[in-house]
DNA sequence: CTTTTTGTTCAGTAAAAATAGAACCAAAAA
DNA sequence: TTTTTGGTTCTATTTTTACTGAACAAAAAG
């Protein structure tokens, strides 16, 4: 058992790890992990329950939950009945944090709105919804200009 | 039962279901939106178990949480055995962002160690991971500068 | 037409997380 | 000193989530 392989399979592990804390189920971060490490490009299902020591079922469900995100995209080839999977090169992680950041636009409308219901407004709480809100709102409407400047470097 | 009640108590169930989503307890997330459209600035242990008809379990293992990540700030007043809690007008929520960027800066690194434990350091999934990398990079080393614009704006 | 391959889906189980209830404790009040 | 207040902590209980295994299905192969 080389050390390389080791390393790999921690990578993957953490993977998991990584993921899990970001809401996504530990199987899914795996599969991330293996599909960043494989040395094929194209993964089949078969190879992911065995490498991955997991049921087809975690497999096929945590795929399609990938695959419905676009983290991962299914692969075919002619003469050949298996779906493989590899690492969706179609991510735009500029895209991916534009969608964060509406998340944060949610959160804000929110704060509007708990501000929108206090009865004291001039009080420590208001004041200070009111700058969160300021400052929130200046966020969402200054980051397209600094994503613009990545998309000027990187066209 | 006035309108305005409805309001404010669909407004704490709200709160409850998006922090809930965030990772934080649905309890913690009621006991924030309470606290941001209570007409009281500061509100007691014993105000939060029968506004949000909770355990005292419940409420004590929140608020400890919520302190304890700075979203929530207790009040004392002399002569007085309780503790008030209210928002904590001390987040920064530029704080907040920043503390955010280092995730990805954690993501971002992992991706690094994943690039370098791939065999094939050129087919289309390596490329894909290496432009990941350079675009969180630049994002990474960008960002203050960004943000130093709202300090600018809001000294 | 029957069997095999390649998964998907459903029903049950296991594991984890959130909340409740009760015992408990320290400090203040009586 | 005893009692009450204000809350914490420990041990269930409930709820949710992830995963497994087995049944099932579609399509290709024999």
């Amino acid at each position: 058992m080389k050390a390389e392989y080791n390393e790999r399979a921690n990578f993957i592990e953490e993977t998991g790890m990584i993921f899990e804390r970001l809401g996504v189920t530990r199987m899914a971060g795996r599969i991330l992990g293996y599909l960043m490490v494989s040395d094929k490009e194209h993964v089949s299902f078969d190879e992911l329950t065995q490498v991955l020591q997991a049921s087809k079922s975690s497999i096929s469900t945590n795929l399609k939950a990938l695959s419905n995100v676009e983290f991962v995209k299914p692969h075919t080839l002619p003469g050949d009945r298996k779906t493989y999977y590899m690492l969706s090169p179609d991510i735009d992680w500029r895209e991916y944090l534009i969608r964060r950041f509406e998340n944060i636009r949610t959160m804000n409308n929110h704060f509007k709105k708990g501000l929108a219901l206090r009865v004291n407004q001039k009080d420590e709480v208001s004041n200070w919804l009111a700058d969160t809100v300021e400052f929130y709102d200046w966020l969402l409407k200054e980051y397209p200009r600094f994503m613009d400047q990545w998309q000027m470097k990187r066209p």
